[in-house]
DNA sequence: GTGGTCTAGACCACG
DNA sequence: GTGGTCTAGACCACA
């Protein structure tokens, strides 16, 4: 059994938005649903050998988007996957103003349109499949 | 003529980060072409309010990408625009990573994966109209 | 016969606060006079899935605000309603600063005075009638 | 001059919350209007005697309601006063079902209902008058 | 100078 | 057992 969450230390994305991130892509890829534990706050610290005070972080701003539920008991649940229904309003646009920039990234570096698209697809469709 | 490059002073995101997007942004909407040059670091700090360093390091950013070449005569000149061929290898790698984290948090979010690529689409376009 | 008490195991407000709102709320409301026993803790607890302790704590937190008189014999029994007459002595100022603190928050997010009182006066006549 | 931002350290309401409540109620009281500087983390941390942390907890808090701006040269400045237009949508209907457990509160300790409007209304007056 | 991140360890609230 | 709060001190990023 894998681990699925895993950090870089020595990256320059702070840990906690690491962890965060992580957790995004394992609920848009299915591995993560809504219901499902994550482990909680002070033993994945422990195996990841950071402090609990960082995964709090990311769990707090989990929390914040909608994504997971922090319960006293239960510790950490993930509240919500794809099948969940539409965003939370305001979330398209925002979303959309920094696909714009990533994109006009890739155009700038000579990325072809059609390439761009591919590249989303096979991206979206990774995501979706379970 | 239209002042391409301004800065939110209050945003989040650091000036230099804005300044580095707007650059990127207008290369790949085909307002700067490879051989443009750019304002000077101090000329563009004036008209900006901001700290010289600031622009500085936008140019810096730039140039590690390899989109602004610096030379000491000519100042800062647009290095590569979209026609100018594919990327530098490894760019589309890294590039697509976060391409993924950001579809990822998308798809989780609950976007639908059609309305997803129609997003993708549109921006492309928005980027690549000249 | 409608169940009065429900609680929400996932909410971010604990369960006994839940218990003691909800309490609260039907004394307001007329549904609990003066004199009504409550369920017996064990019995309650049961019937919601959650501790025996948690009960027992938000039925003390009711005997604390004077609302809730507890006995060995016929467990826990309402104190008073609002036809009990005026509240105890500092119970009003306790309040006050509560409510301002509240109420400051709406204003400053820019609800108008106007519609504020408009949506006080339609909060407490729902927990008139009854 | 007094200082405007105090805090009980041995209250039952965390030190965060406190200070997060005082910055509110002084935007609603008109005493801080948009634009207005708030004290340092640091510094604000070392008056009152608290940890740093702590203040930027607060701080925090309020960025995430959209009253204060963290920027990284002129610290935290408030972002939004009573005149700044209505609220986010979203935040009247979270804010009317807190207004109503508060207000059942008091209807069930004995405040007549006509006497809660007028403490509401006098509350309101307090902080609307600049 | 500012805020942001990470670590470390203590104690409390909740169930 | 869980998460939440507070303290303390270090180092980094930004302007």
């Amino acid at each position: 059994m894998p681990m699925i969450l895993t950090v870089e230390p020595d990256s320059d994305v702070p840990i906690y938005q690491q962890l965060r991130d992580r957790v995004v892509e394992a609920i848009a890829a299915g591995q993560l649903a809504a219901g499902d534990p994550l482990p909680s706050t002070r033993a994945l610290a422990a195996d990841l050998g950071i402090n609990f005070h960082t995964v709090n972080k990311a769990y707090d701003l989990l929390r914040q988007e909608g994504l997971v539920r922090l319960t006293r008991k239960s510790g950490a649940v993930v509240a919500r996957d794809p099948r969940s229904g539409p965003p939370q309003p305001g979330f398209a646009d925002g979303w959309q103003a920094r696909a714009h920039s990533l994109l006009a990234e890739a155009i700038a570096h000579g990325i072809a349109p059609d390439d761009l698209v591919a590249r989303c697809r096979s991206a979206i469709e990774k995501g979706e499949q379970r």
